[in-house]
DNA sequence: GTGTACATGTAAAGTGTTACATGATTTC
DNA sequence: GAAATCATGTAACACTTTACATGTACAC
């Protein structure tokens, strides 16, 4: 999902300034399946402007920039209806985590077992973050979204608490830090 | 994770040539939390060859440009432990699906109960296609990590089975396509 | 004969992040 | 007095995808 559409979105939930929107993506309902910057924002939002998808307006606060209010045009709103008609794309999930379990396996397996322990505990704290979410965040769709991450959550952690063991077990013994095994053309 | 990276600890666990990585990306036990293109993976090894984190051996063929099988040097190895001390970076997930659940409950509500269904079977299939890579692939540490992805898998399509149809009760009777909530300022 | 698998590579275009520039106000 | 919050914006850089360029060989 490129950052314009994004911006289109949100904006078809209620108005809002680039400010809000980063902090919709970073911290409310968005935060666990999209991200932006401000650098990606603003500019998306004056091109949205430019091509009247949508209209801002600016309000003057003293000691700051203008406050600048964007809300979607109809033309906006069909150009969104229209993005909704397609299928949307796969999921992109990257985790660093899972495959440094995949390097370390060949690399450094001692440094599995802490791997694991603090993504164990990055879990928990993500998952108590999304229940405190969901006490401020109401419409059906937010609560749908953000109960949906907090499943992914805990699907995840009661992965790692179940298997671990047997999988420390299985990396322990092969203990080949130095010397992986190297099969003809990777065969893994 | 950058894509440099990814080719070290790809080649920690054997050699292998630009091709064969690819398709460990995109259909192997990669796949499912990472990606990468021909575009950024032959380039990403000329300059690992560049610094001499791998080495190259071209491989002559008939018909077909030379085979070029790449290998960590020592100094690679090095490198990979280092970065593998460091903390896995935060997983990043994008889902185009869930922002458009999220955008729909205001444009289109209609078209919620679509998209659930049609996500619901590529979750099946999904889990499927893991479920006959484990067949093949088979060091513990893809192991675990596919085992993973099918946990992950799995939780989603429970979740949306139990409960699409209370979400769809609540999106139906607020059928507001054309006049969303406006809130003052994106109270969502 | 049509499509897929094999096999590498480059250039242009797209998309995004990071760091910078600016500065008041409020909370600890 | 330090740090966070509010508020916008640009420029340089990083990274990646897409499309192109170039073929052979085999299966259906």
């Amino acid at each position: 999902m490129e950052i314009k559409t994004l911006c289109l979105g949100i904006l078809a939930l209620g108005d809002a300034t680039g400010y809000e929107i980063k902090k919709l993506v970073a911290e409310g309902s968005f935060s666990f399946f999209s991200e932006a910057s401000y650098g990606s924002i603003y500019p998306a939002l004056s091109k949205l402007t430019k091509d009247c998808l949508v209209t801002c307006k600016a309000m003057a606060q003293e000691g700051r920039p203008d406050k600048k209010i964007y809300s979607l045009t109809d033309t906006g709103r069909e150009a969104l209806n229209h993005s909704l008609k397609r299928a949307p794309g796969p999921d992109k999930n990257r985790s660093e985590f899972l495959a440094a379990v995949l390097f370390a396996e060949a690399v450094a397996p001692e440094r599995i077992s802490d791997l694991i322990e603090e993504r164990i505990l990055e879990h928990k704290q993500k998952i108590h973050a999304l229940g405190e979410l969901l006490e401020t965040d109401m419409t059906p769709g937010s609560k749908f979204v953000i109960e949906y991450g907090i499943s992914m959550q805990r699907a995840a952690l009661d992965h790692l608490v179940k298997n671990r063991e047997d999988f420390e077990k299985h990396t322990m013994s092969g203990q080949n830090n130095e010397t992986p095994a190297r099969t003809t053309t990777a065969a893994h």
